[in-house]
DNA sequence: TTCTTACTGATTTTT
DNA sequence: TCAGTAAGAA
């Protein structure tokens, strides 16, 4: 607690005050006035509604130096809260560029998570925890949660306990510990989420561990019911940044309004129409609200774009503008017109992907005029991670050099898990849930059995697993290889140990010595799949990272935080990603593809959610345009395989909101008569007369759409509209042969409204829904 | 115990 | 389609 005596940091901060009142502010110079405004209004409450590329970051870290400048506090005194530990690096750095220094006194910013875990640290005991509690991940959690619910006699077939964490972590995303569940959810997991949930927190309690939610539900109860402490806290912390403040969910949001609850000197910066995280428990309401919140705000709006043409932006505003209760903000630049957003449609997803393939070379070079773009400044934004997977075949096929940002990040790799728990039980014998993670691992046939067996053992004897192990081998209820290996492994863990406590040895070889002897390293270099190498890859880099540690425990404390790890791959690629992952990005070029009603806006967003649903998945496509500089490309496909089951598509209701003014309709090249989005770009087919006469924005184009994308007997959908059933069912004929993707092939005895009588050749008579029939002879390629 | 084969069911994922 | 799991076979 050295660093919270109060006197002495309050008289620092007004002898500072005093001293650098008259400091000159040469930064202020390069700011427009809505962030000017922003940076100034230091004292109450404040909210930066910052659209996407005005400059946000820029407006913040000023602000951050303005306060620092002006002696209002010292740089531990500012609680700086993101939500990203990349956002906060980003943040410190440029505090730093702008004081001419490093910060090294800025220990208050960062994550809410990180800085969570040091305000725990503090406190722990007030939650019944010691100040050493272990970070659990994911894996853990589920492993834990596992067993409770195998322990409770549930069917975890039917009910996964991947969806009891899910409700979990709904729970404490809105500060409710168990006591507090509402009535209304007593139904979650077969009605027994409840006190599945006491009991997996009475379980934490027991390990000594926390998960990632509980960071901020632990320190909201403690803030809630220790006044002392919160007040502590109110004085201490005496300015509050708070970045992406429409992400935020509940627990997040009650943390802030209690610390800033005294002075109320909090500033917020966010955009609510970039708010695309409700799924994970994010209350867009929080920015919406904190008007209410603050009465008497200060409320900035920063709408000058700094990123993208005025066409982008348009198209961008356009979308966006079909949401209801937005807080309104208009972009706009001052750059030139630039090129329109270029919208194309195609037959397939492969097409699409090929076409995108081919347009990312030509434009390499640079075409219609443009100039060339390189391809790190390209990328492929899509809505869910399996389209990647359609250009990552093409780009491979052609050569084209990709990288995919997302998916499973360095901290989260099986490999270095399990090396991770190796380390955390020579750190720490007790972890059982790291011990239950290795001791099979590699193989030492210790199966089932023999690890319910050491489970008992160690309950019985009130002991860690690993002790427990221990003594049913003394025991001898335990026999044969599996004796012999487990033996060989508590007999490693302990030698470990105390080369942990060796001082002559340097914890990277103690890690070596660990992964060698354990047999894990052996493991990877027998495995014959072809990821293997790149583990063992994996394995050498994580033994690198150790080199900026003193010690393994500090190592292990680090990584549960940081699950991040940006390794700067070298040369130049197109990039590929979710729209989520694009979130603060930009690129001069982007490619939006898969456009279509269901993928996009998606349609479980749309079932689960409703209009809310619809709405957040705008916001989606807002913030995939905006990350366009100069070029955007939207596309969608007429089919798609889905599921391995070819599926036609809708474009997406998104295109037909974007202002037309702003969009240029490209031709696909190989489609006969221009087929897709020809309109104005003359033809000859119907299809194209049809586009010319009705314009794309209108429910003819869309219904061209519809109809050009359906091949004559290929299955709709449930959600797609009354005529294209309707077709369906005519298409068929009594007779006529079909295909059932459960029963078979069978032919039609008979027709009634929507419902089929089929004869089918192996399943027998049966009555099916029309649309879940395919023509025989017609099942597309 | 572990390897093999059949089944099921499927977004987005900052920490 | 395809990955991840669950029951059967060696």
């Amino acid at each position: 607690m050295s660093s919270f005596d109060e006197s002495d940091a309050f008289e620092g901060a007004s002898l500072a005050a005093r001293a650098m009142a008259a400091r000159p502010a040469p930064y202020l110079d390069d700011l427009n006035p809505a962030q000017r405004e922003a940076v100034e209004a230091l004292d109450g409450p404040v909210l930066m509604l910052a659209g996407a590329g005005t400059g946000k970051t820029k407006a913040l870290t000023t602000r951050l130096v303005h306060l620092l400048n002006t002696g209002r506090a010292r740089p531990n005194e500012i609680l700086s809260v993101t939500f990203t530990n990349k956002a906060a690096r980003e943040m410190k750095l440029r505090v730093g560029r702008l004081l001419g220094e490093t910060v090294e006194g800025m220990p208050w910013l960062g994550t809410f998570h990180s800085i969570c875990v040091k305000l725990l640290r503090r406190h722990a005991e007030l939650v019944d925890l010691k100040s050493n509690f272990t970070i659990l991940d994911t894996d853990d959690q589920l492993r834990l949660l596992k067993q409770l619910v195998q322990a409770a006699g549930i069917d975890d077939k039917r009910w996964p306990a991947r969806q009891l964490a899910g409700v979990i972590d709904h729970w404490k995303n809105r500060a409710w510990t168990p006591e507090k569940v509402p009535a209304g959810e007593a139904s979650a997991y077969d009605g027994k989420g409840v006190a599945l949930y006491r009991q997996y927190q009475e379980r934490l309690r027991e390990l000594n561990a926390v998960d990632f939610g509980d960071l901020l539900l632990h320190m909201v109860v403690i803030f809630q019911a220790h006044e002392d402490v919160l007040k502590q806290y109110q004085r201490w912390f005496r300015y509050i940044l708070v970045d992406e403040y429409q992400d935020t969910n509940v627990a997040q949001y009650l943390w802030l309004r209690l610390l800033a609850g005294g002075h109320k000197n909090i500033c917020c910066v966010g955009d609510d129409d970039q708010s695309i995280y409700g799924w994970r428990g994010a209350e867009v309401g929080n920015i919406l609200r904190f008007e209410k919140d603050f009465p008497g705000a200060t409320v900035v709006r920063l709408e000058q774009n700094y990123r993208s043409t005025p066409h982008i932006l348009a198209a961008a505003g356009g979308v966006i503008s079909g949401n209801k209760g937005r807080l309104g903000k208009e972009l706009w630049t001052e750059v030139d017109e630039g090129e329109k957003v270029r919208l194309i449609g195609h037959w397939d997803g492969e097409e699409e992907a090929r076409w995108i393939g081919e347009e990312i070379e030509s434009m390499q070079g640079g075409t219609r005029g443009m100039r060339g773009f390189s391809l790190d400044e390209m990328a492929i934004l899509v809505r869910a991670s399996h389209q990647m997977r359609a250009f990552e075949d093409r780009f491979l096929t052609i050569g084209l050099p990709y990288r995919v940002i997302g998916g499973p990040r360095f901290y989260e790799r099986m490999e270095i898990r399990d090396a991770m728990a190796y380390f955390r039980l020579v750190v720490s014998p007790a972890d059982d849930l790291a011990f239950e993670r290795v001791v099979n691992t590699p193989k030492r046939g210790l199966g089932d059995k023999a690890q319910q067996k050491i489970q008992v053992t160690a309950r019985q004897n009130g002991v860690s697993l690993v002790e427990g192990a221990a003594i049913l081998l003394e025991e001898k209820g335990i026999s044969g290889k599996g004796a012999a290996e487990l033996s060989k492994l508590i007999e490693g863990l302990r030698r470990w140990g105390r080369m942990a406590g060796d001082p002559s040895m340097s914890h990277i070889e103690l890690a070596e010595v660990v992964l060698d002897e354990s047999g894990y390293t052996e493991m990877w270099q027998n495995d014959k799949t072809p990821e293997a190498p790149g583990r063992l890859e994996n394995l050498k880099e994580l033994v690198k990272a150790l080199e900026g540690f003193e010690n393994l425990q500090g190592f292990l404390e680090h990584v549960s935080l940081i699950m991040d790890n940006e390794s700067e791959e070298q040369g130049e690629k197109v990039s590929i990603m979710t729209l989520h992952a694009a979130k603060g990005l930009e690129f001069p070029a982007v490619f939006l593809p898969g456009w279509e009603d269901g993928l996009f806006p998606s349609q479980r967003s749309m079932d689960e959610s409703g209009l809310k649903g619809v709405e957040e998945e705008r916001r989606l496509a807002y913030v995939g345009i905006t990350r366009a500089e100069e070029l955007c490309t939207i596309s969608f496909a007429g089919n798609r395989r889905v599921y391995g089951q070819w599926q036609s598509q809708m474009p997406s209701r998104f295109i037909d909101e974007l202002p037309e003014d702003h969009v240029d309709v490209l031709t696909p090249p190989g489609l006969y008569g221009g087929g897709y989005g020809a309109a104005g770009l003359g033809g000859s087919g119907i299809e194209t007369r049809a586009a010319e006469a009705d314009g794309y924005n209108s429910p003819g184009w869309r219904r061209l759409q519809a109809r050009a994308g359906q091949r004559p007997l290929s299955q709709p959908r449930e959600s797609k509209a009354s005529v294209i059933d309707a077709q369906a069912v005519s298409s068929h004929t009594v007779g006529e042969r079909v295909f059932h993707q459960k029963f078979g092939y069978g032919a039609i005895i008979a027709i009634e409204g929507d419902k089929l009588e089929i004869d089918f050749e192996k399943a027998g008579v049966k009555k099916v829904v029309a649309k879940f029939v395919t023509g025989a002879d017609d099942i597309p390629f």
